[in-house]
DNA sequence: GCCGTTTTCGGCCCGACTGTTTTCAGTCG
């Protein structure tokens, strides 16, 4: 049993907690499903390795949630949850996805009208039933009705790269209102998480009224949640849920560290203000007698915290806090920081542009070095570069420089490849070809399946390769498309350090490994990142700041990334 | 049911909006 179906038992618990008006038991377990549904070990894994106690261990499991979680593993079932489901035999996840119904309304329509899963709701719909029941009325009616027809196009999670330029273009539109004072993106857009759920919005005015008229109108608005006058919430036509709040100016501190999350983030800052026997709210920081000591922006709001200010990457609840009270918060790396970009493709494989393009774009975007890195012959598909043609490339980089050069931009174009790794685990193309290369970044192709050992193993030897200088895409997962690969992170990492070999994070908003855990872990071990675009066309390259995101969810320094080292530095850091 | 600078009991984040209500419950974030 994995991860995602133990959490989505320990939620539906919940759920059928909360319709019974259980105290506090449903917040317990659905905190809990959170926790796991999160995790990148799997559970079972743990309970393998250090049976119950060690999952006990983890955050907001107990005794006793820690006791289900055990019998799930071993049996494949649990008791509590099959009588639970006996007593109020609905269907929960395929409710999932529809506004506005909650366990309490869940449990009224089976009780009063047997409905038990999104099918019968509809069927009840649309013969008029619901509206006759106590409690319900013609609008909820209506509601349920418009929001089936929605149910299968939100679910699940967005890319960061889809959420972020949409939530500009919203910006850009609704910035032009003069009642407008600020206006920022909040949320987990801010956050910069590698996917979110929805877009929040954070205005400050006066005067509100013509701000929620115009967002309600908006051309990209497919259907209207909510109305009110402080907040409102539409769906996109995307399928995104948006919610934008206007707040007095003020307040524009408290709200934003509101908005901006996470939950827990805000949850212990929250219990810490209670301590103080302080209030905080989305309009400010109050002291006992009602009086705001501080919320007119993020930094004063911290401060009265005695924290160090936090950047919205970190705002994760996994230790930042702690460390902001402490003033031993890292020196993040910054969006200019990069100096090069270490894997791009050209028209030579699978790429659309040429090396002298690319070259003369990445100048443009700021950067001194780009690493031309092809695929190799492995790839037929793709053309991938057999030692002939790789030659023949360096000649061509050498011919690009030289026009640079004269031309008086300040860029260097290095010779490099993506060697593909072989299924056990040799390189693709003979050492004397990678030997002449500046770069070369390793990376998996083929054998998605492998078992984790089998997998690891693999990887581990391609970077044992005295050439091997990165590990391109290290999971090779396709965010909502294809799960990483199954290997071994932790032995990866430790692989890493031992042969000086960097792990890339991918800027690729669709990839985007390393996750911000991995990084993490990167960080704390000594291992050295690489953050490059991927890039297969010009567009690509502005992809970075995607990478440097991660990059700083993750706790990275400037000085963990080699790409963020001058020219000559970066290569004496690689191989 | 979980958690602990409140530490084995007694707390548990806080507020907006909706719809069906005459003062509030349910849902959401």
């Amino acid at each position: 049993m994995n991860n995602q179906e133990i959490a989505g038992v320990l939620r539906e618990i919940g759920e059928y907690l909360e319709m019974d008006d259980v105290p506090f038991k449903p917040r317990a377990y659905e905190k809990a499903a959170e926790v796991v549904s999160g995790m990148e070990e799997e559970v079972s894994e743990i309970y393998k390795k250090g049976g119950i106690r060690a999952i006990e261990e983890i955050p907001e499991v107990g005794i006793s949630i820690a006791e289900k979680i055990e019998e799930l593993i071993k049996t494949g079932k649990l008791k509590y949850y099959e009588q639970l489901k006996k007593k109020t035999p609905v269907d929960f996840p395929s409710f999932v996805g529809l506004e506005g119904l909650g366990p309490k309304s869940i449990k009224k329509l089976y009780k009063k009208l047997g409905i038990k899963n999104i099918k019968d709701l509809e069927k009840a719909a649309e013969s008029g039933k619901i509206r006759k029941l106590e409690g319900f009325g013609k609008k909820s009616e209506e509601k349920i009705l418009a929001g089936l027809k929605f149910v299968n196009r939100s679910k699940g999670r967005f890319l960061l790269g889809e959420a972020l330029p949409l939530s500009e273009t919203v910006k850009e539109r609704l910035s032009s209102l003069a009642e407008v004072k600020k206006i920022i993106i909040a949320g987990s857009i801010r956050r910069r998480r590698d996917t979110v759920g929805d877009m929040d919005i954070l205005v400050t005015s006066d005067n509100p009224k013509p701000i929620m008229d115009r967002f309600i109108s908006l051309p990209e608005v497919a259907r209207v949640l909510a109305r009110g006058e402080t907040k409102s919430s539409v769906k996109f036509k995307g399928g995104i849920d948006a919610d934008l709040r206007i707040v007095k100016d003020s307040s524009y501190g408290a709200a934003l560290n509101y908005f901006t999350g996470s939950k827990s983030h805000n949850v212990a800052l929250r219990r810490i203000a209670m301590k103080e026997g302080w209030k905080l709210n989305e309009y400010g920081l109050f002291d006992k007698k009602g009086k705001q000591i501080a919320g007119k922006n993020e930094e004063e709001l911290y401060k009265a915290f005695g924290m160090d200010y936090i950047e919205p990457e970190l705002r994760e609840n996994t230790g930042e806090i702690e460390a902001a009270r402490a003033g031993k918060l890292p020196k993040l790396i910054r969006y200019g920081d990069l100096q090069g970009d270490l894997q791009v493709q050209t028209e030579w494989t699978d790429g659309t542009a040429s090396i002298e393009e690319m070259a003369v774009r990445a100048a443009k975007l700021g950067l001194k070095y780009i690493a031309i890195t092809d695929h190799t012959k492995r790839l037929a598909m793709a053309k991938g570069l057999d030692e002939k043609r790789l030659h023949d490339q360096g000649k061509e980089i050498g011919r690009v420089n030289s026009l640079l050069k004269k031309k008086g931009v300040k860029l260097t174009v290095l010779k490099g490849a993506e060697c593909d790794v072989l299924k056990d685990g040799s390189l693709d193309l003979k050492n004397e070809a990678l030997a002449k290369l500046d770069v070369v970044g390793v990376a998996i192709h083929s054998y998605f399946n492998l078992p984790a050992a089998e997998q690891t193993k693999r990887l581990k030897k391609a970077m044992s390769s005295p050439h091997a200088d990165i590990v391109f895409h290290p999971t090779g997962r396709l965010i909502n498309k294809r799960a990483p690969y199954e290997i071994d992170m932790d032995e990866i990492i430790a692989h890493a350090k031992k042969t000086k070999t960097a792990l890339e994070a991918d800027a690729l908003p669709e990839r985007l490994d390393l996750s911000d855990e991995h990084v993490r872990k990167c960080v704390e071990a000594g291992v050295r990142l690489s953050i490059d675009s991927d890039a297969h066309a010009l567009a690509h390259l502005e992809f970075l700041p995607y990478g440097i995101a991660q990059a700083r969810r993750g706790w990275a320094k400037k000085k963990d990334i080699v790409n963020a080292w001058p020219l000559e530095k970066m290569l004496n850091l690689l191989k």
